[in-house]
DNA sequence: TTTT
DNA sequence: TTTT
């Protein structure tokens, strides 16, 4: 069984940080893809597609994002649902993301990366559980090879 | 921008087949894909994602499978939204199927094929053998839907 | 950055298993994926791409395939070189897997599943490290927090 | 059976355009995709993967990235091989790119977009602002290679 | 150097 | 109930 999902957009808002009773971070957020078509009149639609992430990746997503950022993420599509105050039934579909990776460029950032940078969302982080972020660029270098290092 | 949807599961029952007035066959169907870890009663619980398909590919899934049936999905997440009845807006997300594969073993078919094969969900595809297709809906079935009543 | 790769196919022989000097399963095999279309002499041609998988996914792997059999894998396209024993560069593409499901039916497999079943290629076995293999689908529970606590 | 990858990186150099005899586009490139994790040194590495995509998208490709540019490209992954004139089999594994959307904002390119931009890597699409398109290779460039001389 |  |  397979569920697998890859989607690169803009985040539509900044990400919403909640935490569980445990402490465990939890961040929603809708990403916004255009589609690579236009409808009838012509124009440009997209797709938002709702997303949740958790633990410390929920985390630094909330923290390096704000509205509008272009982001990738991985996932698998979950569906679920429950039972509303008025007693119907509502059924949710949506991506758990366990990956992402910042694509704005150094200048939209906070200037302290030079390239995409990638984030696991739910392990190897070496930061203490559920702290304030600690920069999680700090000491990553990143590719700094010339053309004639490169094998091709 | 990228947006792209991996599924292997199964047929939770027969794809519905629609043809819109302009004479397009869509498929409808809900896929279930297990998850990979089970739940606090130790249950493996499934997503249940839904999924349309257009053209050919619709009655290529529709002639070759049926409930249960294994099967591979490629496409991409799609968000829309209409009011209902009750003049509420619902949202519905769902995967827009544009190639699948058939992953049921020979005898679980209907014998016309050896192996898992692949089947276009968007081109002029062919039957598995590449045999002129059989097609028993062209014409012989009631074309009395539009495209604004179909529900994707 | 992203970088993912999903394949189903089929093995083109057993996984090989090999142990680093750490202790740490690593397996190897082939995934042979049909092609969707047939070449100019009309015949279907297939990729073989070739994968690794390191730690209790490679023994999972292992014990639960053969030669033949139907499986999905999930991961990344990785690219190393070397230098091998004429002192020429030699360039590798394989696919690192991180996850997988085997396709098969029951009866291909030992009987003790009745559907396909996920595997984890990387990390989050309950098992002690680099055992013989106990057995995957006993136990495993997971996250440990109702709907209730959920922020959405 | 399923081969799909998913990519966002950057291009090594720019995209090598040639030309079938039948006058079709033919774009080869390497997109640099960094990993998530760094050696044992503490270095970021990268995975170099070669790709290839035809037709309109090659020349879409080609004309709106540069060497570093930041591209998302989807695609199967393909294996080949060829005798080369020392008489020994090389086999080959790249990704044959179907779609791909340019990641960088607008000031990066030529500025006639204002945001990141889809291209099939298939059918006949338009420029991003679905002008004609101002193909300066139609035509005034040499066709002198052969589909056997073609690398892939 | 390949699977069904 | 949306991004650029």
């Amino acid at each position: 069984m397979i569920n697998r999902v890859v989607l690169v957009g803009r985040l539509t808002k900044e990400v919403e940080l909640r935490y569980t009773q445990s402490g465990k971070a939890a961040g929603s957020f809708t990403i916004a893809v255009n589609r690579q078509f236009t409808n009838q009149q012509g124009e440009r639609e997209a797709d938002f597609i709702n997303a949740v992430i958790w633990g410390k990746g929920a985390e630094n997503l909330a923290n390096f994002t704000h509205k509008g950022s272009l982001v990738g993420v991985e996932g698998r599509v979950q569906t679920r649902n429950y039972e509303n105050q008025q007693g119907t039934r509502v059924y949710v579909t949506e991506v758990v993301v366990d990956n992402f990776s910042l694509l704005e460029p150094k200048s939209a950032n906070d200037g302290r990366q030079s390239q995409p940078v990638n984030h696991s969302g739910q392990n190897n982080f070496n930061t203490p559980n559920n702290q304030p972020m600690n920069d999680p660029f700090t000491g990553g270098r990143d590719i700094d090879i010339t053309d004639e290092q490169l094998p091709f």
